[in-house]
DNA sequence: TTGTAGGCGTTATCAA
DNA sequence: TTGATAACGCCTACAA
């Protein structure tokens, strides 16, 4: 393996010179630097990150936290994302990242233990967690830490949270511009991490519009089988009630399933009842009709994180606590214009 | 930070009793290796890896290598699920794991780069990957690889891929042994990575039971709206023939696509015509009928490549080159025994 | 069974 | 503007 030293003696410098040159310091002649530059790449010099990180007295590394209950028995592709944004983001810094998992008692006692095998100077964490847990994260490991994606919890811990409350206004909005007046709801139950959220910005939609909700549903509880959850929902919708002439759904999957019900009763969509979802899953692009949605950014959650922790890790971060990542209406053949 | 050093001298041994001991060396007395244990727990001693990477002179870090176009253009739940195997495995065992992406032309020049970045002893690669550039990579790399769900390309490289061709075979003698006679394929290409791995199982099955093909479409190409390629395919099959009493589908979209025109024709399925799938997606099993279906197992392809890669980086490997991860039939109900 | 001392490849602090 | 030289924290002959 070709070093530093060897690096050096071509270009006939000091170690010390070589190392300066190397990193660009403004100590060394310009060309003292293209010497030592040249014969670096001449040679083919790799540096050994591990010395450096330990002569730095630093880590340089990242360490993504995940829940490997969640993330096992509910894969979903929210987590690609964040990871491939984190991942790509990181590239052209000196930092790495590595991933890590944990679980509900144990994590504790496990903690010492990741942290043998991930000596870090930061922590990003992907789910929404507890209040204990993460209380326990602070006190042991008293480094910085940025939660992604947690719906605006912990509002003293540095977040990046998708803009729940304003896609859904944005989504509500979009429907009453076209004309809609009895608008419907299907959605999550108040406690659940994002009902709050979206049904604020649902609601705040109309009232902006001297409208009034006119028929919902928050009774869908998991993450696993939303589309069934949908197709419940309009289930008990269509025994209660008549249905409107547009839903808002907080989660494309509820769309579809709630579309695939209404569809089998004989309801034609857009024409006769308008959809828009949240989210934009590969699936919302591919089903009849192809769904007018928001789409929210998780890749740029995930690089908006993890420039936000290496700002804080370096002491010059002085944005908000919380970043909130707006998103974007994807119109596609969901909805129609009413008169 | 605590060091090594702390703990000997609270331990009242040397630094290289302590080393000694915390690696559970058979050098040193029973007694003393608790002594040290006991204050290495007590003071809260967490090694710094790189300190112990760089004295070891290895770097303990694998490299998984991504191709940044698929990853980022058609994110794909199998991606997360090879990930989570990987970083599982990897947990208990003294190696770190690292992300790379990689793209078609600037490989070369790239590499030297990553390599900076990501001192590995290994590399794990993801995607199917060009001939070229895997030569390029060996070449310049010289250290191992391993190649997951390559679809058995490249016979002299180490790799861990999907049994395709059992599964296929086993989803096809599925349907024979429900009694259907007249059996239709829906798949890719020949040349599609996935094509004559689940063609040859087909023909297999089928011919193992004196059976021939009766109506086959083979033009799904790419990886993206592979449920409109479904549609397609069955559309154009209603087109020209009759329609048999089952279908094998290489994918579950195309299973999902082909379902849900032959439903809108007015056909039950499974009554009409049976349909399995092959990879058991999320989708899969919400969809009506419930499809049955072939089930990949990709995180443990993960878990086997880096098991794999470990033993190969340490001189134990003395496996096969290439290790078929087998797969299961998952019963739901989009099949019916035929008399 | 344990301790001494040198080395891993960088960076950083002084002098020169 | 550069060059010695001492860290960084750990491992490991070799000696005791």
């Amino acid at each position: 393996m070709v070093k530093l030293k060897d690096v050096a003696k071509k270009a006939n410098v000091s170690l010390a010179t070589a190392s300066l040159a190397l990193n660009d310091s403004k100590l060394i002649k310009e060309e003292t630097k293209k010497e030592v530059l040249y014969w670096a790449e001449k040679i083919n010099y790799i540096p050994n990150i591990y010395a450096r990180k330990l002569a730095k007295g630093k880590s340089y590394n990242i360490c993504i936290m995940i829940n490997s209950k969640n993330f096992f028995e509910s894969p979903n592709i929210y987590y690609l994302k964040i990871i491939g944004g984190v991942i790509k983001e990181s590239e052209d810094t000196e930092y790495t990242v590595s991933f890590s998992f944990y679980r509900d008692k144990e994590e504790l006692k496990l903690l010492s233990k990741k942290r043998n095998k991930h000596n870090m100077d930061g922590i990003m964490i992907l789910d929404v967690i507890e209040k204990n847990m993460l209380d326990n994260l602070i006190k042991d490991l008293k480094i910085p830490i940025v939660l992604i994606d947690n719906h605006k919890k912990f509002k003293n811990i540095y977040g990046v949270d998708n803009d729940d409350f304003g896609g859904s206004y944005k989504a509500t909005k979009y429907l009453i511009d076209l004309g809609h007046k009895r608008i419907g709801y299907i959605g999550y139950p108040d406690k659940h991490p994002l009902g709050k959220e979206c049904w604020g910005g649902f609601k705040k939609a109309l009232s902006d519009n001297n409208l009034r909700e006119y028929c919902v549903y928050k009774k869908c509880r998991s993450f696993k089988s939303v589309i069934k959850s949908g197709r419940n929902a309009m289930a008990e919708l269509l025994e209660k009630k008549l249905i409107p002439s547009a839903f808002f759904c907080a989660s494309d999957y509820l769309a579809i399933g709630a579309i695939e019900v209404l569809r089998n009763k004989g309801y034609k969509i857009p024409a006769d009842v308008s959809f828009i979802g949240m989210d934009d899953m590969e699936l919302s692009s591919e089903i009849e009709p192809h769904l007018t949605t928001v789409r929210i950014n998780m890749e740029e959650l995930g690089r908006v994180g993890i420039k936000k922790l290496i700002s804080i890790i370096n002491n010059n971060y002085s944005g908000e606590v919380k970043t909130i990542i707006s998103n974007e209406i994807v119109e596609r053949r969901s909805c129609s214009r009413i008169n």
